[in-house]
DNA sequence: TGCCTGATTGCCT
DNA sequence: GGCAATCAGGCAA
């Protein structure tokens, strides 16, 4: 597994968005490793995006997206659910990708024990599902993704940027017409299809 | 297939 | 006090 270089976060956000896509989320865990291939992801810029948690400012909550580019940002939202982004840019802009959808690829049967479905389609196709099939708590929250036992690594396939899809963002109230969501066009693994 | 709703809680105004 | 980067299930067509 070659994980990402610190470097490959620090470059513009939606850049970064792009190139994550067909990238493997890992997460290694005392009763079995996980792994994801990254399908689906939005781009949330600083303070001038008004749809992204940085739009006011640094905040208690939102602080790790003002902190290292490739470390985690993980949110608890409805009461319920948690979303993994990953910080981009520099420290202190305060950007960040949200995952929005995996392929699985390894541990499939653990994905399915911990969110108890069996179609491998419906396994991490949202933010809030990929998180709980992978294992993924709020103690991953400021996590470098750098390391272990949670990281992202490179895949051996590559992804063209023809095979690469764009969307408006899912799920938000404000700066609904940005561009910001991308995603492997072919995939039948995305959240959405448009 | 697709729209609508309830669940449930931390955080910001 | 109200809302939120969600999800699953129910009901209508």
């Amino acid at each position: 597994m070659e994980i990402l270089p610190a470097s490959f976060y620090r470059q513009d956000t939606k850049t970064v968005a792009r190139a994550l896509l067909g990238t493997l989320l890992v997460h290694e865990k005392a009763e079995g490793t996980t792994i994801g291939r990254i399908v689906e992801t939005e781009a949330y810029l600083g303070i001038n995006d008004e749809a992204s948690h940085a739009y006011r400012g640094m905040t208690r909550r939102n602080a790790p997206m003002f902190g290292n580019p490739g470390h985690a940002y993980i949110y608890f939202i409805y009461g319920m659910y948690y979303c993994i982004n990953v910080v981009t840019a520099q420290s202190g802009v305060g950007e960040a990708i949200l995952l929005r959808a995996l392929q699985p690829v390894e541990g499939i049967s653990l994905m399915e024990k911990r969110r108890q479905v069996l179609d491998p389609v419906k396994l991490c196709n949202g933010p809030g599902k990929l998180v709980l099939a992978m294992g993924i708590t709020k103690d991953a929250n400021g996590h470098n993704l750098r390391q272990k036992p949670l990281y992202i690594a490179k895949d051996k396939y590559k992804v063209d940027e023809k095979e690469i899809g764009t969307s408006t963002r899912v799920g938000i109230t404000k700066a609904v017409l940005l561009p910001l969501r991308f995603y492997i066009k072919d995939s039948s693994y995305v959240s959405k299809h448009v």
